[in-house]
RNA sequence: GGCGACGUGGCCAAGUGGUAAGGCAGAGGCCUGCAAAGCCUUCACCACCGGUUCGAAUCCGGUCGUCGCCUCCA
């Protein structure tokens, strides 16, 4: 398996520190608000990046913080004149809601910043110890000039990190390049007590802490946004290795960017589209499908014109399992030419090993999930027009069952469960009505009523009383069924 | 200004040396009473210029353009 690695800025064969077994850290939300669609890109990315490993066989150990605790947590806290403690407690519980709605595994361990302020001061004791922090007026900070390793991850040398030339330097600061470990608390602020006293951690010491503390260190992969490399990852990394003397992590992945109509997204642009209103009118099978359709490491442009071709995309896979399901069980087999041999149905099978072949070939070169997922085409291409020969042999109803059942599994690799939701006891009853007006129907079974209906204008079809034939598919259309001529009858889809 | 990424058909997007996957949209045809779904056929001078090579979208140099990071940000 090949994986791309920022801090090497190529692809490295991947090889775990314990064989079989991957432990990987992704950086988690700031719980000030909802979530929006860049944040789930980062999340799905690394779902799909999780699963594979699990398909490959490996043991996944999947650490995934949630920071509550953050100046922008507290800011907002204070315009609705609430805790912060309330503010996080309802965007954590809406993140975790969010995540399950999207079909992302939960983390095998979920640290809250909160919850870990113990051994985010063990850490920063660790790195006064060192002689890597100083504490000053209350505040620690890390001097990064006193770590000659700074900077390898975002390839930058401290010289030309000509930090302190845009924004004003908090003058505790012994040099403008020194981020804050712990912060003294201001009034009116949360706070947990410590050898500097009261204040609360800095943004980047979170990360090192709790990764180190579940996953250890050196783990294999950490994974986050682009945007998190300069400063967030650098400062994790330049934490984690003088207070700890080993490395951080072998591998670190990063997800391109989100774009919204070109633009990259963010919460200080305000140009953001919540997840959670997104998934109002869009299944979240077909925003994984838009996901997976470009590779994780190039910026992805969402618009509207793409959620719509995704759609399309996701109909015509569910369009082909759907037929293969209805051809192979009308399908009208000759008995006596069950155990013949079909060149056609060979070549069906051959395909699907290829198909698996390939698709693991594509996600085991970085997770090409674009390529993968063209091999599913492909394979969804080739049992269209298998099925649409006509299934008169049992050799090629078992041939088409396998490619459906291999697009399904494929399908499912991905995290994307192409199962037909249940629908019938969803079925309008309007139904009833119609199949009494129309059908004389005079039950209340909806399912009943439509294939009365069905059975009505197959008679009226069948008579050239086209007019009624078509009355009653309109009535169904308006309904919201979609009706379908096949050669083994008409059929409804809800 | 510094660091980095990218530029493939109408749109999106794979593809790191041997004449271009896949999706969406379009055109023509088949099937259908008409539809729907599906099938078949069709649609690319790989930003530009120069170089290396028997051979480059793929390697090297340059030009133009787009984007990201450098400040909170997935």
């Amino acid at each position: 398996m090949k994986i791309y690695n920022t801090l090497t800025r190529r692809k490295e064969e991947f090889e775990p520190i314990h064989p079989g077994e991957v432990r990987m850290y992704v950086c988690g939300p700031t719980v000030y608000n909802h979530i929006h669609i860049g944040n789930a890109r980062t999340f799905i990315s690394f779902d799909v990046i999780r699963r594979h490993f699990i398909n490959s066989g490996y043991k996944v150990t999947f650490v995934s913080n949630l920071t509550d605790v953050d100046d922008k947590i507290i800011n907002r806290a204070n315009e609705e004149g609430r805790t912060a403690a309330e503010v996080a407690e309802e965007y954590s519980n809406a993140f975790i809601d969010a995540m399950d709605a999207v079909g992302v595994m939960r983390p095998t361990v979920r640290p809250r910043a909160t919850q870990e302020i113990d051994a985010m001061i063990e850490t920063i004791q660790m790195l006064i110890d060192n002689g890597h922090a100083y504490e000053s007026g209350g505040d620690v900070y890390f001097n990064v000039r006193s770590d000659n390793h700074y900077g390898v991850l975002s390839g930058r040398t401290v010289d030309e990190m000509i930090s302190g030339t845009r924004f004003d330097v908090d003058p505790r600061k012994h040099d403008a390049l020194d981020f804050a470990l712990w912060k003294a608390a201001k009034p009116g602020e949360p706070y947990w007590d410590s050898p500097w006293g009261k204040g609360r951690p800095g943004w980047h010491i979170e990360c090192s802490s709790m990764s180190a503390k579940y996953l250890g260190q050196p783990f294999d992969i950490h994974g986050g946004g682009l945007d998190l490399v300069f400063p967030h990852h650098e400062n994790e990394i330049a934490q984690a290795e003088c207070s700890r003397g080993t490395k951080f992590c072998n591998c670190w992945m990063h997800c391109g960017m989100l774009l919204v109509d070109s633009e990259k997204m963010s919460k200080s642009l305000g140009n953001f589209l919540l997840l959670k209103d997104v998934l109002q009118s869009v299944d979240a099978r077909v925003l994984r499908i838009l996901m997976l359709q470009t590779h994780y490491r190039s910026p992805l442009d969402y618009s509207k014109e793409r959620l719509d071709e995704a759609t399309s995309s996701f109909e015509r896979i569910s369009t082909t399992l759907r037929n293969v399901e209805w051809e192979c069980s009308h399908a009208q087999v000759d008995a006596s030419d069950g155990a013949s041999d079909d060149a056609s149905a060979k070549a069906l099978l051959d395909k699907i090993e290829a198909v698996k072949k390939r698709y693991v070939e594509a996600m085991d070169d970085d997770f090409n999930t674009a390529a993968a997922l063209g091999e599913v085409f492909s394979l969804v291409g080739d049992a269209n027009a298998f099925i649409s020969g006509g299934l008169d042999s049992q050799a090629k109803v078992d041939a088409a069952k396998a490619a459906g059942d291999a697009i399904f599994d494929l399908m499912g690799r991905f995290g994307i469960d192409m199962t037909d939701k249940p629908q019938e006891d969803e079925w309008p009853v309007e139904l009833l009505g119609l199949a009494s007006e129309m059908a004389g129907y005079s039950g209340d079974n909806t399912k009943e009523a439509a294939q009365a209906l069905l059975d009505a204008r197959a008679a009226a079809r069948k008579s050239k009383d086209f007019a009624t034939a078509d009355k009653i598919r309109d009535c169904l259309t308006n309904l919201g069924f979609t009706v379908e001529d096949t050669a083994a009858g008409a059929r409804l889809i809800f």
